[in-house]
DNA sequence: TAAAATAATACGACTGGTTGTCTCATTTTG
DNA sequence: CAAAATGAGACAACCAGTCGTATTATTTTA
């Protein structure tokens, strides 16, 4: 039986609508029927799919972050012996795409700590557990460029990436107001090119 | 002259209230209403103080970040020849202070930026001129404390500010979904207790 | 200074539109 | 046939913003 079922495709359209659009409007700024019309499905079947536009945004988190980790995931496994330069190269693919689409948007997780991060509580949870999973994936690379020689071991990975993902975040939204990705840049210098150096 | 008009008392509170309801539910999740029922202020005069919803957010922003100017500037003014110290002695006034009130909001810039900073043209700028300021008080205080020898001299005061900026957004956004200071005490130590240090 | 004219502010009911949620008859599916 | 999925619409609550009128200040005139 590999039927694929008219539910998930909808579910799956749904969830790439809403990432869109929450990223650029927020959480509030988005209501229900501009998602459901973009994606022609009506009211009746999105309650059936998720109960709540709540529980719908916390999947949509979910459903957000995971691209991110498979794609730096596939850097790091690529490139065998150099795990610092696999973080450059995802960090630079990545600012060429927030080029391409104007910054517009920037990160959902941090647009929606900032909206949502203490009203509601699936959300939370929702986003506690993706930038968390996120967090891992860099101290993973991080940890295996220190064994590699190119970044200090004289501080663990685990608080090396944490401080980049809270420094990244900032220069997300430093770029939305600015409208450059110079921020990026910066913070990327900063850090895995000073800072962070063996 | 020096009669206090009503006009801008009631200003005052609107901003006030502003401040704090925007910080906790956001530009979108906080409706005029709300804002006007707590200060006792009819519709009709709101609109005659502020023009838009639009403009009083911008102005809710500038009015958010005075009082840390001032209080910034005031430790630094005080502790004559520690910068680092006042730097210091601020940051733990204000964790205390987010402690005492259950790490609600966190910090209105931040959460204003991931949800206005790309679709309100006004706030966007209210928010760039208002994180530039702080941005160089903070650089003020950083260069200060190099020239008293406690902070590296080899980069910038005004780099390590930007950096500084950035990854303390972020902390406070963490703070937000983790539900504990710890984060941002993670990151005034990794920042202000080892990379930055001399 | 007193009266009249003008301007500024205060007020809240009201508008047109949108929100998230839910109901229910119909259709599809196992 | 029974259960699940669908789709259109109903619903009350809420939204930002408007408008005519009432009140108060300020300025002009005599």
């Amino acid at each position: 039986m590999e039927k694929i079922k008219q539910k998930d495709i909808n579910r799956e359209n749904l969830l790439n609508e809403g990432v869109a659009l929450l990223m650029q409007q927020g959480y509030h700024g988005t209501g229900l029927k501009e998602i459901l019309d973009a994606v022609k499905i009506p009211k009746g079947s999105f309650y059936n799919y998720f109960g709540s536009k709540e529980n719908f945004a916390a999947e949509i988190i979910s459903h957000y972050i995971e691209p991110y980790l498979v794609q730096l995931n596939g850097y790091l496994d690529e490139s065998e012996g150099n795990a610092l330069a696999a973080l450059n190269r995802y960090l630079q693919e990545g600012i060429a795409e927030l080029e391409r689409t104007k910054f517009k948007g920037g990160c959902l997780l941090g647009n929606l700590m900032g909206e949502v991060g203490d009203t509601s509580e699936i959300c939370r949870n929702a986003l506690q557990v993706s930038l968390n999973s996120y967090r891992d994936v860099w101290e993973i690379g991080l940890s295996r460029a220190q064994s590699e020689g190119t970044i200090r071991s004289d501080k663990t990975a685990r608080e090396m990436a944490d401080l980049w993902v809270n420094a990244w975040q900032g220069a997300l939204l430093r770029m939305k107001i600015e409208q450059s990705t110079a921020p990026l840049k910066q913070c990327q210098q900063a850090l895995l090119g000073d800072f962070f150096k063996a």
